[in-house]
DNA sequence: AACAGTGGTTGACAACTGTAGTCGATCCAG
DNA sequence: CTGGATCGACTACAGTTGTCAACCACTGTT
């Protein structure tokens, strides 16, 4: 296709894609509810992000009666992926192990996410045990 | 002053505070060769972004001779773990396990680091696995 | 004291963002 | 089919960001 640089998602298209991620899929009139409630913003606001998402690439859409059912076009853990590493690259190097620290006690984990947590740190130690 | 609303950096301006947190202290003539090497930008680039951060409060300067020394306002780990939490925000929470996941995978941490997540990891898992 | 350098301040300007209203097409109820 | 409700496209507009050059003040040198 096309999205070989997708362009950043500013902090506002975030907290949409935010709502469609959490929707799946979703009419204009539940987006303009959720974020009404959410950020206070007006249909007006909205349409102009839900536009803009579509233009950058991230909501697909697919005609229905009046208008569009939205759908996010690349999964939230890609683009969280992408912005973390973006994150990780800002960070002077010895601020990511802190970084992470405060991360690990701001999330709501389940204990499968610790487990994995768990064993990709313990394979992480194994690895760089191994120097003199 | 005014930092009440600490604004959020730019893109930009995080490549200019990696550099200032990198040399702890620096002149001018330090940082533009930096930011000229690593990202090719002009010494006037630099100057209107180093000017952008000590406005928002990032960079504080002293005097000296013709001109300043600057030097973080800020640490870097306390705007990471900012941008984290911003981050962390935009996550649907389903995703925050396998974000975490990919960072520490992503990242370079020391033995210390490692440790300290372990045990992080370990008090959440005990004070979760007390359910059921 | 005059000058060349260095560096901060300003001004510029296009692109992107945040916020939101208007307008014409479309759909549903009557 | 007619009228009201929706919805997306387009327009608007101020503020932020990315990029820089021009200008001016201060420094240190000769």
């Amino acid at each position: 296709m096309h999205d070989d640089k997708p362009k950043d998602l500013s902090a506002a298209e975030w907290k949409v894609m935010k709502i469609v991620w959490e929707l799946k899929k979703a009419v204009a009139r539940e987006i303009y509810a959720i974020a009404g409630e959410r950020h206070d913003w007006t249909a007006g606001t909205v349409k102009t992000l839900l536009k803009r998402l579509c233009d950058k690439g991230y909501l697909r859409t697919t005609k229905v009666g009046n208008g569009f059912v939205y759908r996010p076009a690349r999964s939230a853990i890609s683009v969280l992926r992408a912005a973390a590493d973006t994150l990780l690259g800002n960070a002077v190097p010895e601020a990511s192990g802190p970084l992470l620290a405060h991360m690990v006690e701001k999330s709501a984990l389940s204990e499968e996410d610790l487990d994995v947590l768990q064993k990709l740190i313990d394979a992480k130690k194994k690895a760089s045990g191994g120097k003199t």
